[in-house]
Formats: structure tokens, C-alpha cells, sequence
DNA sequence: GCATATTCGTTTCATATGAAACGATATCGG
DNA sequence: CCGATATCGTTTCATATGAAACGAATATGC
């Protein structure tokens, strides 16, 4: 029997919106950002500067969830938006002095907060769960291959 | 450094959100049906008749998410919406024979497409990273309420 | 070179979402 | 009993979402 509780696709969807919540409050209260918008930030904290395209590759989010973020974050004065000298269609993002010291603030307790929360699982627990969920992804990604 | 690909709550609803658009697809697709109304539906093939709040507290969805998923569900003729006899506030939701026969249809369906996702893992992982996910969940619970 | 196709990012549009207000019913305290 | 409070489910409202249309810029084929 289909029973919802041992149903995975289910599980995942719950927890994963939980974490998210959990998370978005903490940005939101604190610091006045969305998720998206910290989602770009944390990808502009590995490298710099970037296209609005490298941002939708790195981030699984769609082009237009990206578009908004990256204008919120301009209009905020986080970062910078020019565009890139020799292909005029591509932006060229980076950290403003006030992105940046912000990222420097918020980075750290993100990473602080997965810690309390990771603490839960010992070292070979916690790298289970990663090997395991990328295998799932990975079949994910398979059998999605099948039906297109 | 904070590296998204390593960051948990990323991860995590990179894979969900996968997962659902994947089986979105399919519940959408072959039987007319989205998501919070098969979660509605799967809840009721296993207990029955319940009110719509019983399915708030399985399901993890709103109550107005719930509501809109029954009214659709009642539209299309799939499951009955009666008050109950000593409780006007209460629904009574329950299968027409339509709604039966079409979660009994769905059902095997949803579980031999998990089947062949988790068929990556073997016992033993399969169970682990169930439990491993409920630990984290517990977790979670933990550090939300000493927000609160 | 020039017409065509492609890529990039924004915007539009229709839909989904959830917090809060709401009306209806039921329960509780005095 | 009856006024105050709580519960149930719907609806409203403001916002989020993503697919598709779009304009601008570039690449490609002839």
C-alpha cells in the first residue's frame, strides 16, 4: 500500500521546504534577503565576476528567477551590473565594497547554522547522506532522460 | 568557504524540487491531477472518511492549499465532501467510486516509479538514508523551536 | 556581406502560494 | 443559558513562480 509517510518523493519535498523556511526567516529577518538573492550571492562569493547565464547554471534556478534576484540585489546596492566589453548581451556581476562585507557577514553563519543542524549525524553519517542523495539525484537525472 | 554544491539546504531542495517536477509531470500528464491533490488523495487511500484538517496535519500542506486540492478533487467528481453529522464545522471527505478507482490506478503507478528511482540504492542504503533524513528532520524541529 | 538562427536577459502572463481575515459552528466559563 | 473564545474551512490579497514571448546582440551559413 501507498503509504505517504514512506513515500520518498514526499519526504524530501517536506523536509526540504522545512529547511528552507527555517533558513529564509533567519535571511529575511536579518538581513532583508530572499533566498534567491542569497543563492546569487553565494555563488558570486566563489567567483567573480559572473554572467547572469553562469549564475542559472551554478544555482538550478530558472533565468527569470535570476533576473529578479540579480535586479533586487542591484537596486540594494549589493552588487554590480555592467556589461561584459566584448558580447554586449552578457552582464558582468560582481560584489559592490557593500555586497561583499555583507556576504563576509552572512557566509559564515549560514555555514554556522549547517553545522548545528549537521551536528545531528557523525562524520561518516553525514558523508552517507551526501553519496546517497547524489546517487539518487544521479538516477534522477536518468530516468527523466528516458521519458524526454 | 561556503560552497552551494556543498551546502545542504541547497542540495536538498535541488533534489525535491526534481523530484516533484518529475512526478508532477506524470501524475499531470496521464491522469489530469497536480501534486497537493494526489497527496490529498494518496492520504485518503489510507484512511477514510476524513475531514479536511485530518489532511492538514498528514500532509504537511496549508489548510488553504488542502482546500483548494479538495475543491478540485470534488469538481471532478473524485472524492465526496459531506459536513459532518454531529460536527458542522468538520468535512467528511471520502472516494466516489470514480476517485477509487482512479487512486487504485495511480497508486502502483507512483510506487513502481519509486521503485525504479530507488532501485540505485540497495537495502541497506535505501534504509539508511531513510533514517538519516529523520534524523535531520528531528533536528530541524529542534532548532526552529528554539527560535520560537 | 547579409539573411537566418542562436543566445542572453527582461518582461509578460497565467497560475500557485501562504498569511491573514472571515463567516459559521462549537465549546467553555461563569 | 449566554457571552467570550476557539476551531474549521473558505476566501482574499499580496507575492512568488516559471513558461513563453520578446528585443537586443552575436554567431552561422550561404
Amino acid at each position: 500500500m501507498l503509504d505517504l509517510d514512506d513515500f520518498l518523493p514526499y519526504r524530501l519535498n517536506v523536509l526540504a521546504k522545512r529547511v528552507s523556511r527555517e533558513l529564509a526567516r533567519r535571511y529575511e529577518a536579518q538581513f532583508g534577503i530572499s533566498i534567491p538573492e542569497w543563492r546569487v550571492m553565494a555563488i558570486l562569493g566563489r567567483e567573480q565576476p559572473l554572467s547572469s547565464n553562469d549564475i542559472v547554471e551554478r544555482s538550478a534556478m530558472d533565468k527569470a528567477k535570476v533576473s529578479r534576484a540579480v535586479t533586487s540585489l542591484v537596486e540594494a546596492g549589493l552588487i554590480a551590473r555592467d556589461t561584459h566589453p566584448s558580447d554586449q548581451r552578457l552582464l558582468r556581476l560582481s560584489f559592490t565594497v557593500k555586497g561583499k562585507a555583507l556576504y563576509d557577514r552572512i557566509a559564515p553563519l549560514a555555514l554556522e547554522w549547517q553545522q548545528r543542524w549537521l551536528n545531528c549525524l557523525d562524520e561518516a553519517e553525514l558523508a552517507q547522506f551526501k553519496a546517497l542523495s547524489a546517487k539518487l539525484e544521479g538516477q534522477l537525472e536518468q530516468l527523466a532522460r528516458d521519458v524526454l
